[in-house]
RNA sequence: GCCGAAGUGGCGGAAUGGCAGACGCAGAGGACUCAAAAUCCUCCGCUCGCAAGGGUGUGUGGGUUCGAGUCCCACCUUCGGCACCA
């Protein structure tokens, strides 16, 4: 190189590949994310919900992970012990998929993709203990779903029954009724269909009331999320009455026969229990078991058969949609009306939903609007029972029902109760006569386990033609998935392993044959972050002592989309370990963030056009492959580096809210790292004299005070922002803030006092450090401060400096600012008073009156009242 | 329909009942440069005004209060969840 050519202007941006790389090596080889091993009562447990290994971090992932590793970086600096580890989501279809395609096992699969994430999970800079790693698709993992399911089986908490369940035809497996969104599967879209199938299922519905109740305990989770959870649990409260159904030639208005030891009972559930006598007719789900008893050998028998079968070929999803057009089909039967004895018609109807209450409905057309344009429809009488107020309602004219309370009317000796009192008078008269009695109903149904797949948890249980389903013993587990199999994208390959299948009877040892129904994944994510906390454990799943010591989780940090599934079920598998004696807690997750998405701007595909709102604004959407509006995390590493897409990440929104990625966004979180940068080597001197304490700062001069109070403020802030609210926004905010005032000072000042600036300077990276832990790490270094910044705690702030010697204070006259004065912090409230009233200003807008009244708020304001 | 969350500049967003718009982005002007980038400085809700200064302003309408983005009542809009669940 020659001295006489142009020198290149000096690059101003930090090295930040260089010293990333160098920082993550340091972290990595001394285990600066190890997990202490005495948990104490100091113990800090923060997670982030486990990823699925597609192999690639997005930034979903990114988001995620950043909030969870800057909440770990900062309690680890408030001197807690803190868990804070990682696994992956293992098994699920993605693998058998690429099995399919690249004719791999997807066990070698997904082990090369979790390798891959492991990478760019360190590339990022994430505090993460992976010693404590938990695989769910490994055996000394999986092992232990298959000891739950016994330990469920053995409490009569798991069950196989044959029933109408979700059926993906895309997936080709069956779906629990939480994976089905709107008709359609959570995993692909594609609309679900029906199928009669036997299958496994948990009894998640035992814990209905408790996952309802706990709910209430959980008081630093989203609102939105309880809600969520609170209508899928579906709580009501109603009544059971007892219909007795008339023998076979009944014909309607003739004398009701009296009551005989061999009539049949249909059981109803209501919620309104005061309409009892506004009863015309009753509707049967069209799968309604007693059905066939009915009609067979009637001549309704043909036409029932018909309207059944159509129904059944119906979409589940369009066939219960609301304000779909109710279809019936009467059965010829009648039964009768257990508080008037009167009888009524039995229909079969598309709408009464057979796992809900008891699959038969008592109709009260005048009450209810799904039985008035039934009863509308196949001419059946309406009813009136209640009475509003304001009107008077006409069976025959009324247009629609009417479902508010009112008086009771032909109700005999409930005329004119209210209706809302008359509720509970009818359950009673119920009870007494033993024809039913108060109930509570749930929507939750449960839990579908079973999935027709290859890759995940085999279920441990062996039919045997003598035994019938018998679960392997727990000594012979783990049941592992074979090897040697073909994916060939039909069926599942676990039927045609004849290694696998054949297998002896654990009780007879006869012949046998295996279950080739695999486990919901989310059976794995119900209970890994227990397995976090003794994750090497051969003999059990984990220990009491060690789950005893890290659980709950304190703070939990997941995406919206498992507001009920995964979160649902995990509520409902510390419930089971607890009854179980396994663990001591009622709740898994102590505090639930549930963070926003990324969004992006995006080209529509059909225009070839950015793609703009109606107010001509570039629309946002998720980022996603279909709409090909993804950005890498990886090229952000390479292009800003990992601290500036960390700080981005958590400045450009709260962390529950949608976050918008925009390129100018980045660079300004790049400008600002790149400030501090050269902030940080144009103070290297005075760093050496810092103190590690705020107080042992002298007073200094005006400037100096300032620049005091505002790190002392800095520090402040920053730690009720991040240990209390989590606020990272704000948090970074501060830091800016310190950053500013610290170039203010370095401008303004003619003289610096060393100690007060590189303790500013000092207390600047150490509180960035959370959030752009590399840069603040070499920054450290190169300041000459003590040992590592990571190793360093979490500042204090000195009271005393943030006690201004005077201050100003707003002057109001009726409320609104006319003035502003400066006062010494010695002066009273009547000086102050006295002040605001000498004051132009205030004079001015006074205009001669005397004060009503004045104000003082001491430190902030006076207002004057005129 | 039911339940929940939220409405603040051009944009993302701040504000224990006490100066609305912190922090940042975008924008305007200036400095440095042959020039650009980078960097630094200044301005930046709307509106009237040359200016000083005034008016107005947190979805809408009321209310409580000396004082309301914040509390109360009613309504509107957006987003999310559930939805023929008897």
């Amino acid at each position: 190189m020659t001295t006489d050519q142009p020198q290149a202007t000096p690059d101003r941006h930090f090295p930040h590949k260089d010293v990333e790389a160098k920082w993550q090596q340091i972290w990595r080889q001394k285990k600066a994310s190890q997990t202490p091993v005495d948990p104490g009562a100091d113990k800090y447990y923060v997670l982030e919900m486990f990823p699925y290994p597609s192999g690639r971090l997005h930034m979903g992932h990114c988001r995620v992970y950043s909030i969870g590793d800057a909440i770990a970086r900062f309690m680890r600096m408030r001197g807690k012990n803190v868990l804070h580890p990682m696994g992956f989501d293992a098994f699920g279809l993605p693998a058998e998929n690429a099995a399919i395609k690249h004719q791999v096992h997807p066990g070698d699969w997904t082990e090369q993709c979790i390798t891959d994430m492991k990478d760019q999970f360190e590339r990022m800079g994430f505090s993460l203990d992976w010693d404590r790693e938990a695989v769910t698709c490994r055996p000394d993992y999986y092992r232990w779903n298959q000891y739950f399911f016994i330990k469920m089986l053995e409490r009569g908490l798991a069950y196989k029954k044959a029933a109408a369940i979700n059926w993906c035809g895309t997936c080709e497996t069956v779906l629990a009724n939480e994976q089905v969104e709107q008709g359609a599967c959570w995993r692909c879209g594609n609309p679900v269909t029906t199928r009669n199938l036997e299958q496994w299922f948990y009894k998640i519905t035992d814990y209905a009331e408790q996952l309802l109740n706990d709910l209430e305990k959980l008081t630093d989770w989203p609102e939105s999320v309880k809600t969520m959870q609170r209508n899928w649990i579906g709580r009501s409260e109603g009544a059971r009455a007892k219909f007795r159904l008339l023998p076979e030639g009944y014909v309607a208005g003739k004398n009701v026969p009296a009551r005989s030891d061999s009539d049949k009972v249909i059981e109803i559930f209501t919620t309104r229990p005061d309409t009892l006598f506004g009863v015309t007719f009753m509707s049967l789900a069209p799968e309604h078991p007693l059905v066939d008893s009915l009609v067979r050998g009637t001549k309704y028998e043909a036409g029932a058969r018909e309207f059944i079968s159509a129904v059944a070929q119906e979409d589940r999803f369009l066939r219960t949609a609301e304000g779909r057009e109710k279809e019936g089909f009467f059965t010829g039967r009648y039964a009768v009306n257990p508080v008037n004895n009167e009888a009524v018609p039995i229909y079969l109807a598309n709408f009464v939903l057979m796992e809900y209450g008891t699959g038969a409905v008592m109709a009260v057309p005048a009450h209810d609007q799904r039985d008035f344009e039934f009863a509308r429809k196949y001419d059946i009488p309406v009813k009136v029972v209640i009475a509003p107020e304001e009107e008077t309602l006409d069976d025959e004219t009324m247009t629609a029902a009417y479902t508010a309370p009112g008086l009771m009317v032909n109700s005999n000796e409930f005329d004119g109760l209210p209706s809302s009192d008359a509720k509970s008078a009818i359950v009673d008269r119920l009870k007494e006569q033993d024809l039913g009695g108060q109930t509570i109903q749930y929507k939750l149904r449960d839990w579908l386990v079973s999935r027709q797949r290859f890759w995940g948890t085999p279920i441990p249980i062996v039919y045997c033609e003598k035994c019938g389903a018998v679960p392997v013993p727990e000594d012979q587990l783990p049941v592992v998935l074979p090897r040697d199999v073909q994916f060939t994208g039909s069926g599942n390959p676990l039927l045609q392993s004849d290694e696998f299948i054949n297998a002896p009877c654990p009780k007879c040892e006869g012949p046998g044959r295996r279950e080739t129904d695999t486990m919901d994944t989310f059976m794995d994510s119900s209970w890994y972050f227990l397995r976090y906390c003794d994750p090497l454990n051969a003999e059990e799943p984990f220990s009491k002592k060690a789950a005893d010591a890290w659980m709950p989780v304190d703070q939990y940090i997941g995406g919206i989309e498992h507001a009920i599934l995964h979160l649902l079920y995990s509520r409902f598998f510390t419930k089971v370990l607890r009854d179980l004696g396994l663990v001591n807690i009622d709740e898994p997750f102590q505090r639930l963030l549930a963070q926003g998405m990324v969004t992006n701007t995006f080209v529509d595909k059909a225009t070839g056009v950015l793609a703009v709102d109606e107010n001509g604004r570039p629309k946002q959407a998720k980022m996603s492959k279909s709409l090909g509006n993804g950005v890498d995390p990886l090229e952000i590493i390479e292009q800003y580096g990992a601290d500036t897409a960390r700080l981005f990440i958590l400045f450009a929104a709260p962390a529950e809210k949608e976050l918008e990625w925009t390129d100018e966004g980045v660079n300004g979180c790049s400008k600002f790292l790149n400030r501090v940068w050269r902030l940080v080597q144009g103070t290297l001197d005075a760093c050496e004299f810092a103190p590690e304490e705020a107080a042992a700062l002298a007073p200094g001069n005006a400037n100096d005070k300032e620049l005091q109070y505002q790190v002392n403020r800095a520090i402040q802030r920053v730690g009720s922002e991040m240990g209390e609210r989590h606020h990272f926004n704000t948090s970074i905010a501060a830091i800016m803030e310190l950053a500013n005032a610290i170039s203010t000072y370095l401008s303004t000042s003619h003289e610096f006092e060393r100690m007060t600036l590189g303790f500013s300077v000092r207390t600047l990276l150490l509180l960035l450090f959370p959030f752009a832990p590399h840069v603040t790490s070499e920054l450290w270094e190169q300041a000459g401060f003590d040992g590592t910044i990571d190793e360093q705690k979490f500042p204090e702030f000195d009271p005393k400096a943030l006690i201004k010697d005077e201050f100003e204070i707003v002057l109001q006259v009726n409320g609104k600012v006319r003035s502003k004065i400066v006062v010494s912090m010695n002066a009273t409230k009547a000086d102050i008073e006295a002040a605001a009233l000498a004051d132009e200003k205030v004079q001015s807008h006074l205009g001669g009156q005397e004060p009503k009244k004045i104000i003082v708020v001491p430190g902030k304001l006076v207002n004057v009242v005129g």
